[in-house]
DNA sequence: TGCGACTTCCCATCATACGGGAAGTTTCCG
DNA sequence: CGGAAACTTCCCGTATGATGGGAAGTCGCA
């Protein structure tokens, strides 16, 4: 199969400003290719709207006429498409209901949710957002922030829900450090008195956690004994998608 | 400023992926470039991730790597995120749910939703795909096209949803010539029983209709009363989100 | 003022993109 | 079933156009 050189170079050097905005220079340098060449590729990929350059400065970002383009890709093909088989499978495997969520600022938004057919369920969390320290997505995202940032989060005022959310910025602390070792979060009558819930990250292309899956339901039925279960359950799939997002 | 030709064709290629899975000819035909550079071209836009091939069939379109690269754009600037915000406000202010489509090849696609908080809602649209003679939006796009691309649309077997729904094209090519003049489509019980839709255009760049934003609910509460009310609320958001567009 | 790092532009060179066409495949009709 | 039409894939000779070194210009800094 043959392959232009000069586009597989365009779509590195749009791959290197994925990392942010760039020179000329710095983008030659990572992609390896002389000053004036990238320099060439630079040129055409803003003219045709895939680039663009900062205001006056000379730093190059990724243009507006890439996202133009991906909203012509084939829909069944976006996050919670790719997801949804995967979230499914998931909630059968697991008989209970499965959320995708993804972090913004200091909260998370559910997205998706599939349910196994189960008598007793609880309401649908999709499209609300929720204080990240109270659900169990939420949690595995401040474990993946630095600790200045997660100094910034526990220094606001934490909401409370119920007896049981934990808004103390130490006890939340040693909760966070235990997720870290584990890659995975409980939670258990925080949100709602009734509620259990555990996840697993997602994690983008850049390492940066985005959002997460998570198994959820009455608390009850969340037994000591399902517990090992849960969790790999949970990990496996959120490795799947993971695999997908990478 | 020196501009690389092959880098060019490659994009003008993946613009023309937009409108759809085209087969190789198709699109040769489409960019007006000798099969074989095409072949080439779109070998390489496959192989770096920027169109793949449907399962086995000769059909290429828009891949995965493409979305890959929009997410690296600033978030605050992809389509959905920009027009969120207007989406709310829109939601807000109508009372009743807010949906963003775009339209793909003979389907009206919706990719976002914001709705206000009433008790009687519809159900969640998101990542279906409906026919655009029976959808609001749809209506509008069709309203924005050719003669030749509408008589093609029409001269198909129209699907039926309720016994409202406008099947007969000399029917249906009337009322387009309507929404032409008024630039605004409203739908009353024709996908379901009991839901009514009015929709503005989204309009690219390029002066294509991409897609639209609609308000939608319940029939019982689209009372004529609040149709100019509406009407002008769903224009002026229109508007504001072509004018992010532009 | 001079140095270093950077961007832009030019131009000779030849690698490489190009496109016609042959060969193979599928589709469509009569 | 047969044969034409339309399409995809592959090959290869040609010359176009991509390439990269380097000069010239710019900016910031000491």
């Amino acid at each position: 199969m043959a392959v232009v050189q000069s586009v597989t170079r365009a779509f590195t050097i749009l791959e290197a400003l994925r990392g942010g905005p760039a020179s000329l220079s710095e983008i030659a340098r990572q992609v390896q290719l002389p000053i004036s060449t990238a320099s060439r590729l630079l040129a055409t990929l803003e003219h045709v709207g895939a680039a663009e350059r900062l205001d006056n400065a000379n730093l190059y970002r990724i243009g507006t006429g890439i996202v133009t383009m991906a909203t012509g890709v084939d829909a069944s093909r976006s996050l919670t498409a790719l997801a949804r088989e995967e979230l499914r499978a998931l909630a059968v495997q697991s008989g209970e209901a499965v959320g995708l969520s993804v972090t913004s600022g200091y909260t998370v938004h559910f997205i998706a949710e599939e349910r196994a057919d189960v008598a007793v369920q609880l309401r649908d969390w999709v499209d609300t957002r929720l204080p990240m320290h109270l659900v169990a997505p939420g949690l595995v995202a401040l474990a993946s922030w630095s600790d200045d940032a997660l100094d910034n989060y526990l220094g606001r005022e934490l909401e409370s829900r119920t007896p049981n959310s934990m808004t103390d910025p130490t006890a939340l602390r040693a909760r966070i450090e235990k997720i870290r070792e584990t890659g995975l979060a409980w939670t258990c009558d925080e949100l709602e008195i009734g509620i259990s819930s555990l996840s697993s990250p997602l994690i983008a292309r850049t390492g940066e956690v985005v959002g997460g899956i998570n198994i959820h339901g009455p608390t009850f039925r969340f037994p000591g004994s399902r517990a090992k279960d849960f969790e790999k359950m949970v990990r496996s799939s959120a490795e799947r998608i993971n695999q997908i997002l990478a």
